[in-house]
RNA sequence: GGAGACGUGCCGGAGCGGCCGAACGGACUUCACUGCUAAUGAAGGGUCGGGCUUAAACCUGACCGGGGGUUCAAAUCCCCCCGUCUCCGCCA
């Protein structure tokens, strides 16, 4: 939800950014003129409100005789506030659904345009070459007895997977490495819901242009979350959380589900995108004002685990026009996938602003003591894809994988991952 | 799954259908007193809107778990939903 006192104030700043995105613009002037209707409707429904409500003490102090007529004249009065009552409702649902049309307005500095005129910020590390063929990340894990599609698909279809052995070691490795750099950074740790009620789903604006990728359980009217910032975000919902000792940083793990709608026959092979995975997420409640100083720490943090993996990547600044409705901003980070020959994303990160906030209503109080909407952040610290990356930068001659020094206190030491017999 | 109780402000806890945005405690803020703290005394408060304003002040509406309804008038009466607690049963 975006300001609506920047709709009245400063509508062009809003077209501006709905221009960038390659949205309509004419959803602002509909949203102003849904506005000044909202607002005479509720005007005349106070006033009547105001009136009948003057008059109820007068019937109360009247006489016997007097009160009959009274109640008369009330009866009428009443009929007319519920009219105005109900005018001015249906008046504030056209305003609100007209105001939601509006997509959050972008940092200045986001390039202009659609998927392809992101800005690669840097390239960091060097992209990896080998003297031998180099083997997919679904070979080295088949080999390695670490991942298992052929049994996923038999138990739960196309794009499942079992993580196997040294597969399931390493993700949960991978996850702890992440955790521990999370908490050493001021994280607070939560294992969160992974099923949702529709208005935190509505609130965090996945039910928008992503519905289709949302699992939706009919019978309970429960969400299936792709990522665990929906509980996130709907955590301090209709609170007013006190940020006088700094932003409020949580990292939440949980197991991601997505439909994958639409992209059929893209991705098909191996765990790189499946309906089921594990992430660490980053979210941050933090003052505006601090916000965009907070986003560039988030992706801080998202190259201090890519650099510890020995990974090479790129940050990008995501464009305008492939943002998501809430976020401002967005960066992400893809890691080079040798047998590719090309980026793949690993992390993404997002500034909302202050729009997420206030469709959640999480606020904090300000200097002046007054509330204000906070600014919400998210960003991936880890997730089940990065075994991708890792397994393919890292592969061997002879079907091995070595374990970047990093992650080796989570896997008891480990140097090596070596194939199993009979692989 | 069955039976019952309950959901009021930051917390506890009252509340006859009109005098209730809500008694009374506590916490909190400010002021006074005290060498400091404590104690004591006094005063003050919620949230979200609208109007008028440079702003404050001011005027005004909504909000007592959520949503409907009855009534001239609802925290108070009725219905539905959600949540919490207790007991019984069942499964772990």
């Amino acid at each position: 939800m975006i300001d609506p006192v920047l709709l009245r104030t400063d509508p062009e700043q809003l077209k501006r950014s709905q221009r960038a995105r390659g949205n309509d613009e004419a959803v602002v002037d509909q949203a102003v003129a849904a506005d000044e209707a909202r607002r005479g409707a509720l005007s005349e429904f106070e006033r009547l409100r105001a009136e009948q409500k003057e008059f109820g003490s007068r019937v109360k102090a009247a006489s016997k005789d007097e009160k009959p007529a009274l109640i008369a004249q009330a009866q009428e009065l009443a009929a007319q506030v519920k009219a105005a009552e109900a005018l001015a409702k249906a008046r504030d649902e056209e305003f609100s659904a007209a105001a939601m049309r509006i997509e959050n307005v972008v940092v200045d500095g986001v390039p202009v345009g659609g998927e392809e005129n992101f800005v690669t910020l840097r390239e960091v590390g060097e992209v990896p070459s080998f003297d031998f063929e180099a083997r997919d990340h679904l070979e080295l894990g088949e080999m390695l007895g670490a991942i298992d599609m052929q049994r996923g698909a038999k138990v739960s279809g196309a794009r499942f997977y079992f993580l196997s052995g040294i597969g399931a070691r390493l993700e949960i490795a991978l996850m702890n490495m992440a955790l521990d750099r999370a908490l050493s950074n001021g994280f607070t740790p939560l294992i969160t819901p992974t099923l949702v009620k529709p208005e935190i789903m509505q609130g965090t604006g996945f039910l928008g242009e992503h519905a289709d990728e949302v699992y939706h359980l009919k019978d309970q009217d429960l969400f299936l979350t792709g990522t665990s910032e929906v509980a996130l975000a709907g955590f301090h919902s209709d609170e007013i959380i006190d940020l006088a000792g700094g932003p409020l940083r949580y990292a939440g793990w949980s197991t991601c589900y997505r439909s994958e709608a639409g992209s059929h026959g893209k991705d098909t092979r191996g765990i790189l995108r499946v309906h089921q995975f594990n992430k660490l997420e980053m979210f941050v409640y933090a003052d505006p004002a601090e916000a965009e100083a907070e986003h560039d720490r988030l992706v801080g943090w998202q190259e201090d685990m890519l650099q510890a993996l020995e990974l090479s990547y790129r940050v990008i600044d995501v464009a305008a026009g492939d943002l998501g409705s809430s976020a401002a901003r967005k960066f992400d980070i893809e890691a080079w996938i040798p047998t590719q020959g090309t980026y793949r994303e690993l992390t993404s990160t997002s500034n909302c602003t202050t729009y997420q906030a206030r469709r959640l209503s999480t606020r904090f109080r300000g200097e002046n003591g007054k509330t204000a909407p906070v600014a919400t952040l998210n960003g991936t610290l880890a997730t089940t894809r990065w075994i991708v990356a890792i397994l393919e930068t890292h592969q061997q001659a002879d079907g091995s994988v070595r374990v970047p020094e990093a992650l080796r206190p989570y896997l008891g030491g480990l140097e090596v991952l070596t194939p199993i017999a009979g692989a």
